[in-house]
DNA sequence: CTGTCTGCAAACTTTTTGCATATAG
DNA sequence: CTATATGCAAAAAGTTTGCAGACAG
């Protein structure tokens, strides 16, 4: 139940962010910072801009929308959708979640721990969901691979 | 990939509403109708609300929230969250789902066809979330099964 | 320099809420 | 009858967008 508890420094964290593509902006820092540095943290948005603000007054939300969803797209983030607002992930290893209907807390947990009867102790597991994301076969098919990314749900 | 695809008389659906402890109003009967009806629907608010005014034009948005939430609430609904409008679901035995990235279309995985690669043929799986709800050992250990069942997420 | 990123403000989508009226049981 | 459900309208929550100016590379 946890994640790579390392602090990085602000050069080591520019270098992650050009090495994925992305610009090494102060705001971008200080955003993927939160999670690099807190390791096994789950958070949201406004989290994010809440505590990023702490470092740069004038961040905007917009700001942090952008960074997080170009961070998670570069693989550097993960998303965890649910109820409630979107949670970013530093874990990016594949693992799964446990959510707490009272509290809300996001929890990781180990693939090897989940036989959807769930051996890690402690935990009641009322409702399991899995979620696959990829293409289906309409799309998968002969389609030429480039649309919108994310074309308002119709659910099929 | 189906459901049951029974299209329950009005008197049928009364019946089923109160004996999960729901008063069976004309807007709830028509709402659940469109599900036990079309069967393997995965329908979100704004499409029910569009379908049932089609038989009561008098319906409101805040009535189809609520009766959504109750029908959940009662186990004749199941709820998909992810990327997008929450999706209500007919199915409410043991699944899953899978979500296409380009056209947002929900399919309905049946528990025996899941090992993590998939073995329904077409579908382009390219992430896997599984997310488990309940109660962590925080809030299951000695609490007073009592509080509020969806206390905005803090992600602990 | 140039293309990308930022901040601001406004819009948008989805969901919730308060309150008076209507209706199921 | 009475508690519960509805409709309306307004607000909240979460996220996205357009555009002028700022900044990384």
């Amino acid at each position: 139940m946890s994640t790579t508890p390392t602090p990085l420094s602000d050069v080591a964290l520019a270098q992650l962010l050009r090495a994925h593509g992305l610009r090494a902006t102060a705001q971008r820092r200080a955003i993927y910072g939160l999670f690099a540095g807190t390791a096994n943290g789950h958070l949201s948005a406004e989290e994010v801009f809440q505590r990023a603000r702490a470092q740069l007054p004038e961040l905007s939300r917009a700001t942090v929308y952008n960074a997080l969803g170009e961070l998670a797209e570069a693989g550097l983030l993960g998303v965890v959708e649910g109820p409630g607002p979107r949670q970013f992930d530093a874990n990016v290893s594949p693992h799964h979640h446990f959510r707490c209907r009272r509290c809300s807390g996001l929890y990781d947990i180990e693939p090897g721990h989940i036989d959807m009867t769930l051996r890690e102790p402690g935990f009641e597991v009322e409702r399991a969901h899995v979620l696959l994301e990829g293409l289906c076969p309409k799309c998968a098919g002969g389609a030429t691979e480039s649309a919108p990314p994310r074309p308002r749900p119709v659910a099929g």
